[in-house]
DNA sequence: CAGCATCCGGGATGATACTG
DNA sequence: CAGTATCATCCCGGATGCTG
């Protein structure tokens, strides 16, 4: 094992179990149902509104617009709006987002390829 | 980019997005408020439930309780049960666990160390 | 000590309708 | 097209009490 949890314990001041620690309000916005999911569609490239309703199935416009608004204000997905007609809406990932996505999108491949075994135990 | 989208859509068999395919399962697991510290509490080494329970701040027992069975039935956590009085219960990682936390440390260890910058703003 | 059964309140989530 | 507003619902998860 390359990285130990005593080293993370070292970064984050040994307060990643503690309730309301930046690390856990964090993991829970990129970790949710949702979060994941719209994080793995924007780092295919830059999406717009309807394409990510399409592509994320079963999530709501509530949710989309909640989970947009939440990675947006951590500096994860940057919006960009273009002033046409009909409107056009733009979500992509910061350069934060890109490097969190390095991190995560070998956990996701590992998941994807053991989850079948998983779940039919 | 050392792992594509499109290497996990392969691998899944393009299946990542549509609901109740296994990866979406697997990563509710997982990925749950719950499960990601309960499983890195275990990545320390194995732990008894009143270990988990005073580590894990915040967790009810009930969570607890569901979260560990969850991970049980998953293969990824193994539980290891003494008959002595009182009784003794050690929970720890399967090899397929710590093969999963392998992934998942960076990440985290990536979010430790961010999370700071990414609350505050 | 290590759990399970039960109840129940509230925030998370979905569905629908509407707007710039 | 890209959302917002509103209302209904659901189930997550906490509290409590009990057992082997």
């Amino acid at each position: 094992m390359t990285v130990s949890l005593e080293q993370i314990r070292e970064t984050s001041g040994d307060e990643i179990f503690l309730e309301g620690c930046p690390t856990r309000v964090v993991l829970d916005h990129i970790m949710s149902k949702w979060g994941v999911l719209v994080l793995l569609a924007l780092s295919e490239g830059t999406h717009r509104w309807g394409e990510l309703r399409r592509e994320v199935e079963g999530i709501s416009e509530k949710m989309l617009a909640s989970t947009l608004r939440t990675l947006e204000a951590d500096g994860l997905v940057v919006r960009t709006s273009y002033p046409e007609v009909p409107p056009r809406v733009e979500y992509g990932l910061t350069d934060l987002g890109r490097d969190l996505m390095d991190r995560m999108l070998p956990l996701v491949e590992w998941v994807a390829g053991h989850a079948g075994t998983i779940v039919g135990r």
